[in-house]
RNA sequence: GCCUCAGUAGCUCAAUGGUAGAGCAGUGGCCUCUUAAGCCAUUGGUUCAAGGUUCGAGUCCUUGCUGGGGUACCA
């Protein structure tokens, strides 16, 4: 991968290295002094001394004075140095600083002739030798000029990326807000914390293909977890009544612009409440990540979201009324199956009532779901931890989800815990996978015996975090929220 | 998975099937208000990999690798 090119520039900044070591300079010292940021210099604070460190960014050299660019997590700022202004020694050194490079500088705030406020150094610093360069992005009015065009270099290389489209960092920041904002609402609502294991030796809750693994000392397989759910459930059994993990979850399964082999997931249970007190409540954080990343609205493909509308609720029902404009009864297999012939879905005769609502609603209601809207009152057979409805037909259940720029950002109920139905539901997952669904989950007797125990009445959620992050960042990749994205392993 | 496009110097990009080139970065000079600094000189290439067609392949064909963009499943 690498060659002469590359090779020669590392050399010659390593001979640079022993000359710095030859003034006596030490090219990795321990700390610096800094008493301000770049914003200090922009604010043109003329004529005040202070002292800034960062990383070099460009260099105009004109033999007895030059200027350079200096960026640190603030910003970027131009310095100026003179041979007349340092002593020698500070002056041999400064001619051995490449881009790249870390320095500290000390100096008076001045003003250029094209009004550009500048650091003048009067003590200069090396704090950390570069010897790889990095791409030399070049910028004029904020237009930028040979920027790194090839995005897998971007991602590979995230430590380049950061340093040459330091507003990256930004995405980062929010996505750092909305973490805050959501541990900050869950706690100031009584919820507790905690950790389930990340190695289960059975794994549930979704339905999704696990990663698999082998503990040695155990000598036992376990798989990664895809979800966090049954651990999660069996403590609101245990007398936690208010719980919540936000953490990694693990599905084996396709790499694309919205999905990450490994992805931040939110999951929270409440006891004693049910579905409609938990869609209040997912709506209600939601309005206050908005609040605390101080934005009223987001856009998502040209559409403005306003997050202090109300969030819609309907049922299959009534969205398919609303968008198709027909009247659909869900207890009627061949009118669901003559509704997706019409609009040419791939559906078999035999597919049950569940599959079809589930056809329908996925290719023709929900991507065109932009307000946030929550589709409530789920199929029983794709819901087999939730809670049957309490007044409505009994194949349907106390479910419901969030859709807003026609992608799921949150899936919740009112959980199931009669242990009687709960195990009969497992049964069914259990049956579909021996029937090659592999992304039925598996019996976990533990869990039952946990129901069987008994659970109060309990609501749950589960939220995707970056897709949240996706969604106030403004992008439609998860790649753009998730600061190491999985790539593969070059050869 | 499938479809499709791409991979040339550290970075950005050229090169009708006919000697692989430029700008930036690097190196050596000149230069005390520059800012995509400038001027002179200069280093740097197994053109993603392996085969094939051809007198001749960066270019055409096959396969593979990696990625981008679609699309399917999952959040």
């Amino acid at each position: 991968m690498e060659n002469k090119s590359l090779n020669q520039i590392i050399a010659a900044r390593k001979e640079k290295i022993q000359k710095i070591l030859d003034l006596g300079i030490n090219p990795y010292p321990y700390n610096f002094k800094v008493k301000h940021s770049t914003d200090f210099i922009i604010k043109k604070n003329s004529g005040k001394k202070t002292s800034i460190a960062g990383r070099i960014m460009s260099l105009r050299r004109m033999g007895k004075a030059s200027f350079l660019n200096l960026q640190d997590m603030n910003g970027k700022v131009q310095l100026f140095i003179s041979r007349d202004d340092v002593n020698s020694k500070t002056y041999e050194l400064f001619k051995l600083l490449d881009i790249g490079d870390f320095i500290g500088v000390a100096g008076t705030v001045f003003i250029t002739k094209t009004n550009m406020p500048t650091l003048k150094i009067e003590k200069l610093e090396l704090l950390s030798k570069s010897i790889r360069p990095i791409p030399d992005v070049k910028e004029k009015d904020g237009e930028k000029f040979n920027l790194v065009s090839d995005k897998e270099f971007r991602y590979r290389k995230r430590f380049v990326d950061l340093i040459i489209n330091p507003e990256v960092k930004n995405d980062f920041i929010k996505r750092a807000t909305i973490i805050n904002s959501i541990r900050n609402f869950l706690n100031k609502n009584k919820y507790i914390e905690v950790e389930t294991p990340v190695l289960q030796p059975v794994y549930g809750g979704a339905n999704a293909k696990p990663f698999v693994t082998y503990h040695n000392a155990l000598d036992q397989q376990f798989y990664l977890r895809i979800a966090t759910e049954l651990y999660l459930k069996q403590l609101i059994v245990g007398g936690f009544e208010r719980v919540y993990e936000m953490s990694k979850d693990f599905r084996n399964e396709g790499v694309d612009r919205s999905h990450n082999p490994e992805f931040t997931m939110l999951e929270f249970y409440q006891a004693y409440v049910d579905y409609h007190y938990m869609m209040d409540f997912v709506e209600k954080m939601f309005k206050e990540i908005a609040k605390d990343l101080k934005m009223k609205t987001v856009e998502v493909d040209n559409i403005k979201i306003d997050f202090s509308k109300k969030f819609h609720r309907k049922t299959m029902d009534e969205l398919m009324k609303e968008h198709l404009n027909e009247d659909v009864d869900l207890s009627s297999q061949s009118g669901l199956f003559n509704l997706c012939k019409k609009y040419n879905l791939k559906v078999k005769k035999s597919d049950s009532i569940a599959k079809l609502i589930d056809e329908i609603m996925r290719r023709k209601i929900e991507p065109h779901l932009i307000e946030p809207t929550y589709v409530i009152n789920h199929p029983v057979e794709i819901s087999p931890l939730a809670k049957v409805h309490r007044d409505a037909d009994k194949s349907f259940t106390e479910r419901f989800e969030l859709f807003i720029g026609g992608m799921e950002f949150a899936n919740g109920f009112s959980e199931l815990n009669d242990p009687i139905d709960q195990r009969n539901r497992f049964e069914d997952q259990s049956s579909k996978r021996n029937s090659g669904d592999e992304e039925a989950f598996p019996i976990d007797e533990n869990f039952l015996e946990a129901i069987e125990t008994g659970m109060p009445p309990t609501a749950g959620v589960g939220v995707g975090i970056d897709r949240i992050a996706m969604l106030f960042i403004g992008t439609r990749w998860i790649r753009d929220s998730i600061i190491f994205p999985t790539l593969k392993t070059l050869k």
